[in-house]
DNA sequence: TATGAATGAGTGTTCATTCAT
DNA sequence: TATGAATGAACACTCATTCAT
């Protein structure tokens, strides 16, 4: 008897997992194809082949669909990818990290072109706190991490806004680059890590960055600050 | 009896425009609130103070409302700030250029912020062929004519990519400066200025362009391309 | 002055009637392709080149347009045809009378397909009392008086019904006609006057009816008593 | 748990054909009172005291609704009267044919006026296709049918010619005979049922068909050609 | 648990008609 | 006389969500 009031609940948790799984994979093919604003709740459950009611068994609205398939996304990403925002990463030289952290990232989006809309949110303004803001958030603080690991003496005001900024540019290169067909999308994914790297040299230096072991940190900041000198000599004018 | 005949209908479209005008802000209120694809035809002419058969007398539709209002805001921009993409801007120093483009759309914006709303467009993917790409297009038709003069030897296919990367960038750095709120917008105006003063300086060079004269183009030319070459030698480094 | 007092009005009038005919024409052309129904009076004055409300200075509403249109196109078409359901062509073969009454009412609909729509009324029932009816009910009048002429035995009663299932069945058949492409509808014409043909036969006899003169009417009314009984022996049969 | 699997979908379409019944039951009163055009899903969906949306669950749009409902009269016709167009009734007389395809009609649209308001179908031209066209082609290919069982010796195309023309009068007809009130209208059927006699006789005979068993078919064509020489004499006359 | 029926306010759009000019 | 702007209820149809079963 207490075997079955175990077992039944685990059943009944095994299939609402497959039920989420289901609607999450519906929800996907409905946000890609008609975009998350103009996705409806009914549409999700068609394409998941069960009723309406059913959905709102699992979700309370459209908006938790989308949260939870973010976390789903990142989730599966990281399986897929292993962990991108590593401190092992971070030390690479800048050309060779950025590579390994947007590569998994359009690598992905071409087999889950949802990551995009759901990074991308509605175009609705004000509304976007709940919902992908969970995956916007948490993938700026990977970054913001990142660049404390590479960059220590970068301010912490100065972490987030420059982790915004790549953030927000890869966002919208990535947008980019999947609105063009094919073999089109290589140049522009090129240029996008052209820009980032343009954009990050001067701030983070170039070259691969030693792990911080016991002394002389001081010197190896100083080698930094060396080759963004050298990197981007622009940078030193006015704003710029 | 002519003369009358000649006022009379222009009295009406006196009415009218005046009309227009006001459905236009409303729109403007409305997309701003609501985002593009949630806002509706009835919610316009809701806010517009008239009914939504009056909207339907000078639009036949949303899209119709949304590139009305697209250039009538270029008009408006113009008005204010005169022609921004001029070749003599594209021959000022780089950092003076950058300034000189990107400071109205922003300063533009911040009384107008349904102009990011118009250039970000529906969330609804594929379909934004119609309406926002009046906006779109003409902006990257735009810098793509900003690089021809500053840059004549680039490749039209590469002036295209890099006009489409920094109308995209500049389109989500203006949404990132417009999320925050108050001063804490200029730090946010100023990195979106280096990023893209870092991305185009080896494109374009930093320094002032002369007009192509009488003599001795092609020693300009290489003084570019030395420039180019000078300010960002990591651009030399593989795919960056 | 009153040469000016005068003149003013009837140029008014005369200004009246062409927009009037004008807005009866785009009446025609907008109730031929969309039917009586789906019809707007705004796609009416749009056809017509004018405004809305200038149409509404000549009819009160959509009815009362149909209403002068179905007058407009009898007078028409007697203007054209000469008086159809006259004395002369009742008396006329069966077989001749029946061309001389459907072809000219068949040729004037190819060039005023509107004609039909205007007999068949709306599809809306109880609604026709006011608008088609005056068209409908002129005509069966007319073919009440061609039997009153041809077969002055006949009681009213009978008449009326006959000429309600005449005018009916010509009706029927006409829009069959029209449903038919090019030459298709010879077949249908031919058709329609063979059932009018059988149908009258034996109610109005086959042969041509003298004028009644002075005397000999009851002989008249014989010969044609004879020439029904041998035109369908079926008529005796029960009902029919 | 098999059982309760297959019952549970039953009790829900049980509910749905209820509101299914219902929405025709208002459908047909709605385009009784309001002809097929002029009837709208809000209309109905008011008759039926649902909701739009309910409409919309079991119906895509007006159309459906109507084809629908044209399905389930001729179900129900069938179920009330029998088989109509059967061979048996092709090969009775002349008289008892029409009564036997006739009567039916006439009397189930008592009932269910709504009948006639199908088979007009909406006033708008070149539309009809789609939606009261089942009903339509479904009774002219009965009529064809009974043609042929009747009258094998038909061409096809006349055989089409005449379907065409028996089911357009007699829609006509029986349009004729609901406009009359109460007692009014037998006269009207019986006038109806001359007209299709007389129509007929020459072109079918107006005797019994025996079956076509064993020997000697010619003989009984040959019979069927006497008739009709004899029948209608007119038919030799030029186009009648 | 899962269904699918039900809702009712919402969508974009059209209509016959009126009214200020 | 004629305009065209204005109306507001109506249209066909959809939506996120709830509820009885």
């Amino acid at each position: 008897m207490s075997e079955a009031d175990e077992r039944a609940p685990r059943r009944r948790q095994a299939r609402g997992e497959r039920r989420i799984t289901q609607l999450l994979q519906a929800a996907a093919t409905v946000f890609c194809t008609a975009g998350y604003t103009a996705s409806s709740t009914n549409a999700i459950a068609r394409e998941a082949g069960v009723s309406p009611g059913t959905l709102y068994q699992f979700f309370p609205n459209k908006e938790a669909i989308a949260v939870e398939l973010s976390g789903q996304l990142l989730q599966e990403m990281e399986a897929t990818y292993g962990q991108v925002f590593t401190p092992e990463n971070a030390r690479l030289p800048l050309d060779r990290l950025i590579d390994a952290v947007t590569d998994p990232f359009i690598e992905f989006n071409k087999s889950n072109p949802v990551f995009l809309a759901l990074i991308k949110g509605p175009d609705t303004p004000g509304k976007l706190a709940e919902d992908h803001d969970v995956l916007h958030r948490s993938m700026v603080d990977s970054v913001i991490e990142l660049l404390a690991v590479r960059s220590p003496s970068m301010s912490p005001a100065e972490r987030a806004l420059v982790a915004q900024m790549c953030f927000t540019q890869f966002k919208a290169g990535l947008d980019l680059v999947v609105q063009q067909e094919g073999e089109a999308r290589e140049p522009y994914v090129r240029e996008l890590k052209s820009l980032l790297y343009r954009y990050l040299a001067p701030l983070v230096g170039t070259e691969a960055v030693p792990e911080a072991g016991g002394g002389d940190q001081s010197q190896e900041q100083q080698d930094r600050g060396k080759q963004q000198a050298k990197a981007a000599p622009g940078a030193s004018l006015g704003a710029h």
